[in-house]
DNA sequence: CTTATTGTCATATTTTACTATGACAATGAT
DNA sequence: ATCATTGTCATAGTAAAATATGACAATAAG
């Protein structure tokens, strides 16, 4: 599981760490009884503190999609975490519109930008 | 142009604002030299306060994105792109790494990606 | 038992977002 | 010249987000 945040989002670190983890399990990429990282490495990886890691894992212990142990870690609970394809969609649609718009103040166009991630397909394949 | 504040999605109203602009700009739906509502009609249509608005003009201004001209209005500024090409090509490497790590936090693939972008390029071409 | 690691809690401080209000400055119409 | 409209600025207050720091509690390993 790799992390990713966006200071220029606007949305909150510990609410894009939420996000992540619940598209992860959704996804399938985490399951259950998967540890997640610990509130103090996940806080140092992603250059917050320790208290946003903290709440983002506490916030998920609630809804019961996490589970943790004191002194030994945190963990998804074995709990169906669907994400409602229009979210999904809606996800995918907003980090689109930055991404070309970003693109297009620096003056590429959306050819640019799908030759640009088509070569990266398949040098993938390659490997 | 209309516009549309989420309450909801934690993102600032004036953050909200930029993007639709910035979007706005980028798919073509907002044009070099059209006026922009005036910050008292926009704030009140969005039932925000008026330094909201200024807020989201100013930033777009510093960034040359958007004009203005006191007494008269806000306008879409011509923007000029002039990069070399190997830095040109450098900085779209950037943005697309970048794009990458983020939609791959939230398990978007390079398929994904591409597939949502070759819908907007069709969406562009039946206009 | 001791020690290291884990998550938790509490407090204080800083930064940012938003609102509220009032005043000022530049422009264009009359 | 006058007036309405435009964007701008300054100040103050509230709330949320994030940081900084230190301490505590439960677990596992030795």
């Amino acid at each position: 599981m790799n992390f990713a945040l966006d200071p220029k989002s606007g949305i909150p670190f510990y609410r894009q760490i939420i996000d992540q983890i619940r598209y992860g399990i959704a996804a399938g990429r985490l399951k259950v009884g998967d540890q997640l990282p610990t509130v103090r490495a996940l806080a140092v990886e992603l250059k917050v503190n320790l208290n946003t890691i903290s709440k983002a894992y506490k916030e998920l212990e609630i809804k019961n999609i996490l589970e943790t142990q004191q002194g030994t870690g945190t963990f998804i609970a074995p709990v169906k975490v669907e994400i409602p394809d229009n979210e999904r969609e809606k996800k995918l649609t907003g980090i689109c519109n930055e991404f070309q718009s970003i693109a297009s103040a620096y003056g590429f166009n959306l050819a640019d930008l799908i030759k640009e991630l088509q070569q990266r397909q398949g040098a993938d394949h390659e490997r």
